[in-house]
DNA sequence: ACGGCAAATTTGTTTAAACAAGTTTCGGCT
DNA sequence: AGCCGAAACTTGTTTAAACAAATTTGCCGT
């Protein structure tokens, strides 16, 4: 449960917007009417709206009203959304996780490295690279590294159930941003040595830098997804000049 | 210049990150001492640090501060930003754009086609597809589709210049939200015929809907990318329960 | 019937104030 | 010296109020 009580506006207008209490293409109650419903101030009532039009459920109009562009998404591929392990992503998309734990080794960062991941030189890192099955079959090619000195004590039993639980409910540090880039790569010869690829000779590549509650990037990830088991959703503004 | 005081100065904190007067690692000036720097309430400057933190650029850290966490990122590949013409992405990437228009006709929604674009069944909406060129290779294969009811007048010239252009300037129709999906596909025959796909048997493709002022979907789009020229970059937060 | 203007309604921006909650600092007490 | 707690400082949440700006409604007069 949200603690904040905008947030939980904001959840009980997103599951009305869901249910079609609030259809697509109508207006949501003015703000006059939500700040009675909900017995707030017109601030908070402006804040979840926000969230909700950060999510592309609705979108304001001024002097008009809010209009709901909601539209359900048929769910076909392996959708990717915020900070989730992957355990949490697969439950959300329906499908069953499996993982095979290919290397845990420590090494300490060069300067080549450094570059391409961002974690200063000398460091020392856990270097992590696991396979990751979908309803039994192996998709995904998951490379982590975590900074030793903030995630001491990594097991290939911890890597083999959720490094992420271990973080959090362990070792109780907060994890908070993630800045993430999508590309698209050709496969590589681990990919073919691991993977159930077919035919393709690319495949989806989400790297990124993780940061804990001090601000700190923790870890540096790179995960390789079979192009049909792979999606992303965003919403976008245009910029006014 | 922005209308609003909280946007001068998100983009006056933003510009002296990228310059390094906030240098990554470090933290902002309190909201106390920013408020008497910039002469206005605490509600203004909270706005303003709220909208560089989704943008990846700082992260609040309750009790302590904000803590710079930008990192600037080496440009290779053509990065996909918020809503943008074709020529827009093409001047922020330093590339020089060009088009060609392979089709433009108007056809009516059917039922199929209702259901992949999300426009209403039985609505007139023009057909335009367009190759695209970087630097004078044909790289991206474009499919748009806009109601005609609300961009009449569309020619061949206009889809070679610029159709947003043409929307925002000439028809005075105000773009504000897309909702995108990003998913990697096999090339096609029409990719194989029109672009210059070296080796790569797949495809960077970006789907998606785009709404006017009105909260009316008015675009569907279809970019389809060769891989080495994409990369789409976003910044996550852990979801707190 | 029509045009025009004022009023009402809507969202957008800004200020002010109060309290809550997390962290650091520092002084006083044992 | 070391521990404890209060004070100071930080960000997080909520309320209230005022004005601006865009749109719609409705009344009034011609």
């Amino acid at each position: 449960m949200p603690r904040a009580k905008y947030q939980s506006i904001y959840q009980d207008l997103k599951a009305k917007i869901e249910d079609s209490t609030y259809e697509s293409g109508e207006l949501l109650p003015s703000e006059n009417v939500l700040i009675t419903q909900y017995d707030c101030s017109r601030n908070t009532v402006r804040r979840a709206i926000a969230s909700l039009a950060e999510d592309g459920y609705v979108q304001s109009m001024h002097g008009i009203g809010v209009r709901v562009i909601y539209q359900p998404s048929a769910q076909t591929s392996f959708i990717m959304g915020g900070i989730e392990s992957f355990s949490e992503s697969a439950e959300r998309n329906n499908r069953k996780p499996g993982t095979r734990v290919l290397q845990l080794t420590t090494l300490t960062v060069d300067s080549r490295m450094s570059k391409r991941t961002g974690f200063p030189e000398g460091e020392e890192v856990w270097f992590l690279q696991r396979v990751r099955y979908l309803d039994g079959r192996p998709l995904i090619l998951d490379l982590n590294m975590f900074l030793t000195r903030l995630v001491p004590g990594l097991t290939p039993e911890i890597a083999e159930h959720s490094v992420y639980e271990y973080i959090e409910n362990v070792l109780g540090m907060t994890i908070v941003t993630a800045k993430r880039s999508y590309t698209v790569e050709r496969i590589t010869e681990l990919d073919e040595k691991w993977l159930d690829l077919g035919s393709y000779n690319c495949m989806a590549v989400i790297t990124g830098q993780v940061y804990n509650a001090d601000g700190i990037m923790f870890e540096y990830t790179q995960s390789r997804h079979r192009p049909d088991y792979f999606s992303f959703h965003d919403t976008a503004f245009r910029k006014k000049r």
